[in-house]
This record gives C-alpha cells, structure tokens and sequence, in this order.
DNA sequence: TTAGCCCTGAGA
DNA sequence: TCTCAGGGCTAA
C-alpha cells in the first residue's frame, strides 16, 4: 500500500535520524523477501555509514559510505520504525540494523511479506527487476512524455498507471483518486482518451501526489510514519475506499468495479 | 495483455 | 471455513 506520497514521507523522516549514522550490527530474519546473498547483506553494512537516502518509485535507496545501495521496498504492508527496544517474538519483524553510539535501533516490519530487500553493489548491479526496469517518476514526467507513453495504447487507464514501467510511484489509491480528479473513467483505452483530457490527468496525478505528500500520505492498515503516527490524506479521498457512498461532487453512488486483477472505485457521472 | 500466484489477517 | 485485499512477478 504505501506508495509514492508514503515511500517520500517516511524518507524524510529516517533521513535525519540515520544519515551520517555507522551501522553497528545487522540482523536479518530467515524468511526476509531478500533478493541475492543473504551472507554479503550481513558481512557488508556492519561499519558502514548511511552517506544518503533516496526513493525511486517506491523504492527506498539506502546509500552506504562504500559506495553499495540497501534497497528496501514495502510491498503492501511493510512498516519502518525506531525504537530502543527490539520487539519480542513478533514473527513479522525481518530486518533489524543498530547504530553505533544510537539506543534506537530501526525496525523493518512486514506481515504479508510482499515488500522485498535487496544490496546492491552500485547503480549497475541491481537484482530487482521491477528497480530495473522501473519508468520515469510522476512528479518529474513532463506532459507531452506522459502523453506519448500513454497514446495508442489499448487497455485500461487504470492498468497502466499502476505499471511501474510506465511510470513509477503510482498504486491502487493514486491511479483511483486521479482519475476521479481528471474525470476519467478506470476503465477507458487511451486510444480513446482525447490529447486534452490525457493532460488533464497528468495534471491531477501530480496535484493529488503533492497534496498527499504534504497531509503525510494516506494511512489505511498499516501505514505509518517511523514515529507511529498516520497520514491525514486517506482523510481526502474522493472514490478510493467509498464504494456505496455518495460522490462528494454529483451525490451519484461511488461504484467498485475490477481492471486489470485490481479493485477500482470511480464516480460513474463525474467519470466518463 | 492478462490470469494466477505469493502471503497473512480480517471479516463474512 | 472461505473470500478478499494488494504490488509485482511469471507463465500463458
């Protein structure tokens, strides 16, 4: 679940508690989701300082002093935080690194385990094919690229915005809510979406990414921020999670339907 | 391009 | 006990 606006925020908050920071010790649990050698994860951080941290897509980028990168994606339920304590017995706990000189440790939760971990030695080594392959982001994308990656293509709307190779960043809430935003419908072919209407939603896509970064992003299940505390932006949507409710704009009931394997909530008057 | 799978907890 | 949620990968 979290996604850009999530992936963004909770970036901010680790970057002033673990920049410049030395990992002291690193602890990995036996079913972690790591992609490549569980060894070299363990021998290679310790020492190490985080020089940096970075998001593509909704990649977290851990840049190390030595030049290697610690990728962590969250997959739906991923959860990041800090504390002095190290959880007991919780089976879903599966990274733990500690600081040298820090009482807190940082946590890396994940119920579902669909997040993934991977050390990469540098920018040409990645493991991750969906990092690999990973399109531009939606913040940066500019209108008449979107529009060019997007024209003639003949399945719905909302299965390509959630195609990372398209553009990066974007998940099941965000693809809802801008759509609704740009008034198109989940389901319609770009081949049959006008110029005019396709800059629209390339409009309300970085609108409704910036809101939502600056409310802390959305917080439904298990998204939180590295201190607990939730987002508010879950507090805006218009059509995500409002299935049988009235439509904030027309009162028309907010239908569900699925695209592409995923749930799609949508106004049918306001989104043709 | 799409269906199915991974995984677990919540709710019917 | 069954079904559903979902990101991303693989196979068809």
């Amino acid at each position: 679940m979290p996604e850009l606006p999530e992936v963004g925020n909770l970036i901010l908050q680790l970057r002033p508690r673990v920049q410049s920071q030395k990992i002291k010790s690193v602890w990995l649990s036996a079913n972690a989701s790591l992609v490549g050698s569980r060894n070299e994860v363990l021998k290679a951080l310790p020492g190490q300082t985080i020089a940096g941290l970075e998001r593509r897509g909704k990649y977290i980028g851990m840049r190390l002093s030595g030049g290697r990168i610690l990728w962590i994606h969250l997959g739906m339920t991923g959860q990041l935080f800090f504390s002095e304590t190290v959880p007991q017995d919780d089976p879903h706990l599966h990274l733990t690194v500690a600081f040298q000189g820090l009482r807190e440790s940082f946590f890396l939760r994940d119920v579902r385990r669909f997040g993934k971990l991977s050390l990469s030695s540098g920018e040409h080594d990645i493991l991750l094919p969906g990092l690999k392959q990973l399109g531009p982001d939606p913040l940066e994308i500019d209108e008449d690229e979107f529009i060019r990656s997007l024209k003639n293509r003949r399945s719905a709307i909302k299965g390509l915005l959630l195609n990372q190779k398209l553009v990066s960043g974007i998940g099941n809430i965000y693809a809802d809510e801008s759509l609704f935003r740009a008034g198109v419908h989940p389901g319609r072919k770009p081949v049959r979406i006008t110029k005019a209407r396709l800059a629209r939603l390339h409009a309300s896509i970085q609108e409704t990414l910036k809101e939502a970064i600056d409310c802390g992003g959305s917080s439904i299940d298990d998204y939180r921020h590295v201190d607990g505390c939730q987002g508010s932006f879950q507090e805006k949507h218009q059509v995500y999670g409002r299935e049988g409710q009235e439509c904030f704009s027309c009162r028309t009931q907010i239908r569900m339907v699925r695209i592409a394997g995923r749930s799609s909530s949508f106004c049918p008057a306001c989104q043709t």
